[in-house]
DNA sequence: GTCTATAAGATGATAGAC
DNA sequence: GTCTATCATCTTATAGAC
């Protein structure tokens, strides 16, 4: 594996659980088994990096999706496929959306980096308004910004809470909306 | 106003704009016209100014709510007081929720911090639980464990578009549980 | 590509004068 | 209560050897 990959790996484990403000060049050469000033050849700026990190967070996003609707699938099929994205880490690793963590630090992170997670909800609102849409559902669009506004919050409180059941429901109110 | 106010002040507005790890006592101080050494005689340690911080906030939360609410006011009512609650700073000083912040940044927090956003998140679960039950609603807890979610992100995604209608169409998502 | 060495600045925190 | 002065440590980032 490329190191610019392993980087970013390690990157988004630890910004996941921590924030990008408390994540260093250190802490993450540490993990590696590498020197801070290794990480710079790969990444000049710690902007460079939040900026390559949330863009491939979008991208991977994007292409589990894609690789898990076949085709023609229903409605509520395909968005319970988007819901279980959401609940995929959190269940298993306790780690939460990469945006919503940096949506929350937003007035501390370069323009850059708040540009990446405006196009990550963007998009995300995109597909959920096609979902909606295709379900013959009224304003699809507002129902996909709830759905994605929903679904963030639930990652943070029920982490916090360390109560799975806060996603849950939280997801079974999305669900309403195609019900 | 007491100085330890005005302190709890400045570093509320500073951490619901740019998250706990990127304050410090020297950028309150300097807002404040202080040296950083003189916020340590009010609160010894960052982890005391964020433990009262939060707590003061989920007092003033919970004042603000009880001071709107007139006694038997109709579940849709009372709901509508809470979703205006989250409202307004968000429309009016673009600042988020401080618990959607600090939840955000678990990970790189003391646990004195968390156990009083955790109660933050409980305590306005248990608001609306109460809402929902008086409505008639079956599983109240579930419905309010999705409107805390639901809320708290739309603060979020709301922030980082710099689009209030991502707000009010999730405001609108909670309504209709009681619709 | 990765290292050592280093820079200039920020951080939370303390000691002690006023 | 607030200040000056100071501390040890951490931060992002660069220069230059290997």
């Amino acid at each position: 594996m490329p190191t610019a990959q392993t980087i970013l790996d390690s990157a988004e484990a630890q910004m996941r659980a921590r924030g990008y403000n408390d994540v260093s060049y250190r802490n993450i050469a540490d993990a590696l088994g590498m020197k801070s000033a290794s990480l710079h050849y790969h990444f000049a700026s710690k902007t460079d990096l939040g900026v390559a990190l949330v863009r491939r967070y979008a991208e991977n996003f994007r292409a589990a999706y894609d690789a898990q609707i076949q085709g023609n699938s229903a409605p509520l099929a395909t968005l319970d496929i988007f819901i279980a994205l959401h609940r995929q880490a959190l269940a298993e690793q306790e780690l939460i959306c990469l945006c919503a963590v940096l949506g929350a630090e937003r007035g501390s992170l370069p323009e850059a980096i708040n540009d990446e997670v405006r196009a990550f909800f963007i998009g995300n609102i995109n597909i959920l308004t096609q979902i909606f849409n295709n379900a013959g559902r009224p304003k699809p669009e507002r129902a996909a910004k709830a759905s994605v506004s929903a679904l963030e919050g639930a990652m943070i409180v029920a982490g916090v809470n360390g109560d799975m059941d806060v996603f849950d429901a939280t997801a079974e109110l999305v669900r309403t909306q195609l019900l």
